[in-house]
DNA sequence: ACCTGAACACCGTTCAAGT
DNA sequence: ACCTGAACACCGTTCAAGT
């Protein structure tokens, strides 16, 4: 038989099945939200017999951290990197929330996910370049890594689900009720009922970039 | 037929069913992590069908969401208040995350649940009053509220996993294979390899409280 | 008011088998 | 190497019915 096709590299195949399995993945995440991402529902999309996806993922969890990892690809980095590192690390915080906002019931898996896949340490390795040039060195680096990933992954989890929920004026109803003997919730009970915002998520950094700034410099 | 049992006032039965549920909605979760905190499982831990539960909550995030405000039950407030509110402020969210990575698995769901309970609202009232006592006032008390608990949630939910996880020597194998091009991370392998600490939490904290303190003198 | 049996439409995963 | 049919042990939820 006379090779007119090229013949698949090993894993090549394999490769490409990868990405469509993602990109169903993804689709039904933004469609149907976490509860929409089955093994059969991908499987479905996909025109495949559920079993199928155990060729290309050992179980679930680990689509699903491929899932979230794809995710990341779409984090733009700031460049060319300006003269001034905590406005750069200002705008990657910034960036990197806006974007898991628009994969909101996602978000809390970016955080306890204990192993970053190559787009997670991408964007890891781009923070801490930032730091190096604010002068922090070793533990130090790595706490305000920490801290910084924390707060720009943990206030897109908080933020989210309240963005999308009741609005504000229903929520502040229900507030009322709930805060009979609270008095210092129940006076805040306007400002409480408000969905948090994109400029308390800044003040916050700021406050989080001035402590780091502070630790640089001893 | 002589009244010799005090007759059940409304709702008393069922009051008393419910913190049963809960009861067993806190052992299966502690002893088999979220996945174990199903509506069978729950039943099955009671004796009772599972349908049974519908009695009492509308559906499974109903249960849920009252299972994550009965945990919270086990904060405690800093009584008597100190003359310092920073430090009262510092030890309220301390303890906070220090109860919650004894429920590793349900953090996320706290910083993710839009409308809090019973025990969360305390909890708020509590931090409240502090930022009060701090000088705060209106949407900046409420902004550092925010922050704050993103802050404290955030960080167990981000600690809780890497502490259960692969030891610190295995995680650093892990990393220095996938960071061959990423000097930054790959110079830092053995700090990030390490599991994430109470001195890590403490030192953002710092900051965070650092920044509430300047807010409330401009 | 609280509880149940039976059923429906789903899950993740495994095994043996096919190409 | 990749895919499948069939099966297993689960889910959440609803409905009609019982006390």
């Amino acid at each position: 038989v006379p090779r007119t096709h090229r013949r698949r590299a090993p894993g090549e195949r394999a490769g490409l099945a990868l990405e469509a399995v993602l990109a169903a993945a993804r689709a039904l995440s933004a469609r149907q939200g976490v509860a929409g991402v089955t093994i059969r529902g991908v499987a479905r999309r996909l025109g495949v017999a559920p079993n199928t996806l155990y060729s290309h993922f050992a179980d679930k969890s680990a689509l699903v951290e491929a899932l979230l990892d794809s995710l990341l690809a779409a984090v733009e980095l700031p460049a060319p990197p300006g003269k001034n590192w905590s406005e750069d690390l200002f705008r990657l915080m910034s960036e990197s929330r806006r974007l898991l906002l628009a994969h909101a019931e996602l978000i809390p898996l970016f955080l306890a996910r204990p192993t970053p896949g190559p787009n997670a340490l991408r964007l890891g390795e781009a923070t801490l370049a930032l730091l190096a040039r604010a002068g922090l060195r070793g533990q130090e680096a790595v706490d305000a890594l920490q801290v910084l990933l924390v707060y720009a992954i943990g206030f897109a989890a908080h933020e989210a689900p309240r963005r999308a929920g009741a609005a504000p004026a229903r929520r502040r109803a229900r507030a009322e009720a709930a805060t009979r003997d609270l008095p210092h919730l129940r006076a805040l009970a306007s400002e409480l009922a408000r969905h948090p915002t994109q400029d308390t998520f800044e003040r916050g950094l700021r406050w989080l970039i001035q402590g780091i700034a502070g630790a640089a410099h001893p």
